[in-house]
DNA sequence: CTGAAAGCGCTTACAG
DNA sequence: CTGAAAGCGCTTACAG
């Protein structure tokens, strides 16, 4: 015999109160059919015991687990947070929990945590991919979150804006020379925000790219980015493509006393938790992580509704590009023709 | 009629086969009563079929859900990913899924987290406590990560000896004055740091404590520490509660031309992501993660499978202190007799 | 070794 | 407005 449940279930209420289950059910889930005065006796005795409905037996009848799963390609990266807690807050919103799970490794290692949701029996999962990763249709509707440029992507910030957006600031305060500080020119957001620097450039103005991880892989891991030189080259302006490579860089430049934002200025994105608290405040680029949220998870939802057939489709979004905000701080500033190593050599 | 579902399920499978569910289920699940030959012809039709096992058939069936909720009081703490990705991983080895909930706000919020996990049926549950706030026992499982000095708590790292650590660092490297920034009296963890720091304290060591939240009531959110005026009264060492606060430390620090570590070391505590990318990277104490989430899931999982009434325990661990492990990097260093303004004053 | 049957808790057409 | 009944997919004691 199955074991019996610890809390009261529908059939306890209905012969409680010598009523049936259906009048049980029609009365807690509010679908009419049950008179008012009934129905309120119903829940109030329901409340009393404490009764909770049983999600399995929900599940079971209806086919709907109630569940989503959030796919992430390192839940270290410290972007997860605020995006974790954007989906569930939608999620939860939308009446769905949210199951996590982390592909942390290579590409096997995602398919399995994607095949793991599904026997889970999520109605559908958003992925954040690997880098360079095609999602390879799962057995429910998925809807990714990468850049707008990935094919397949469902929804995204716009990397390119929020490029063009630091550029555009880096113009106007009148810097001339900018040093775009990157970790990994495989990955579609940081390739996209370059793009977007660099379409924001003025006549006149100049940017080289450093990619960190290749600097690494000749000086070794952790190695200086020797930026004071670049500073004495005549670059003013520090692009770095996020916010943990502008913290980086910034911690260097001051170490070598190299004053920000008087001799030089700094910049990242993503507003990460650290970025306003640094001295000088890090100026940075932030996505709308709710709004991101909000559209993934109803864009998901709506594709659970219509697809009767739980098949491997890929949701597509109305809106795939969510504005990103520029966030002036204290770390960029207005090029100062005393300290500036470029201005120096032109005088 | 209930909706059918996509994939096929046992039945399919043993009609198709000509043989009862009962077998079939028998031959997946391994539990032997099936000749070896039968079994495996029933596998591979299986698998052929992409037979996906229905969690709700079986939750109901059983009772077990097979999913563990996870209760954070702010997801967007940047300690999250690590514990959340310890948690998932440790799970999953156990066969568990993971739930998340965020219980951001208030303690109603917590509450109200915490029943959202119990209807959605998860067969207990691990949270890190709001500040100050004691777990009003769910109707399930619980284990508590927060500090071995909280009441009711299951486990937790070892942040007494963390600080214990930290003291005894800065004292071989020769400071006389440390100034502990911490950011809430009111938090258990930092409390514990705290703790931990003066008893390492040697004969001749003399610490004081800034409390940054405090100090913003008066000052205005985001003001400056004025740590450099606290290295002109004689402070040599600033020992950070949180990396947080050391990276806050760090930068003013360097942007009011303080050079670290030769003028004053600073130290932190958790070993964030950014931790060892700042210049100069940030020596700081470790929590073994891994080993807190493995006592936490086997804590739980045990009390689940031992307490067949589905109660509101609170699981206690048989090793509720994890050791941290402090890690060495260069913003610590040996007190500088030639840069030290306490050594000036003395000479 | 194999199968028929009960039952976990729910919802929904259908009948009254 | 209310109830009896079927059935979602599974597992397990029991019978053969």
């Amino acid at each position: 015999m199955p074991p019996a449940r610890s809390g009261p279930n529908l059939s306890r209420i209905a012969s409680s109160l010598g009523v049936s289950v259906a009048t049980v059910s029609n009365a807690l889930s509010g679908k009419g059919r049950v008179s008012e005065q009934l129905a309120e006796k119903i829940r109030d005795h329901a409340a009393e015991l404490g009764y909770v409905p049983s999600q399995a037996g929900r599940a079971l009848r209806t086919g709907r687990s109630g569940v989503i799963g959030l796919v992430l390609p390192d839940i270290s990266n410290p972007l997860f947070p605020k995006l974790a807690q954007a989906i569930e807050f939608a999620a939860r919103a939308a009446g769905y929990g949210v199951l996590i799970a982390d592909s942390r490794g290579d590409v096997a290692a995602q398919t399995e945590a994607i095949n793991r949701l599904v026997e889970r029996g999520v109605e559908g999962m958003i992925i954040v991919p690997r880098r360079a990763t095609r999602i390879s249709a799962a057995s429910c509707p998925v809807a990714v979150i990468d850049t707008a440029s990935t094919p397949g992507n469902t929804v995204a910030a716009d990397h390119w804006q929020g490029g063009h957006d630091i550029a555009v600031h880096l113009a106007e305060l009148g810097h001339k020379r900018i040093l775009i500080i990157g970790n990994n020119p495989e990955s579609n957001v940081q390739n996209d925000r370059v793009g977007g620097i660099r379409s924001g450039l003025r006549p006149g103005m100049k940017s080289s790219t450093l990619w960190i991880e290749r600097l690494e892989q000749e000086k070794g891991s952790g190695c200086a980015l020797g930026l004071a030189e670049k500073v004495r080259e005549g670059f003013t302006a520090f692009a770095a493509l996020s916010d943990l490579s502008a913290l980086r860089a910034l911690t260097e430049l001051q170490r070598d006393g190299i004053t920000v934002p008087d001799m030089a200025s700094v910049t990242g994105f993503d507003d990460l938790i650290w970025s306003p608290v640094v001295t000088p405040g890090l100026t940075t680029v932030a996505m709308d992580m709710a709004t991101i949220a909000d559209i993934a998870i109803s864009s998901l939802l709506k594709t659970i509704q219509t697809s009767g057939s739980r098949e491997g489709v890929l949701v597509r979004a109305e809106t795939d590009r969510v504005p990103m905000q520029l966030i002036v701080r204290q770390s960029s500033g207005l090029v100062d023709p005393t300290q500036s190593a470029l201005q120096m050599e032109i005088s």
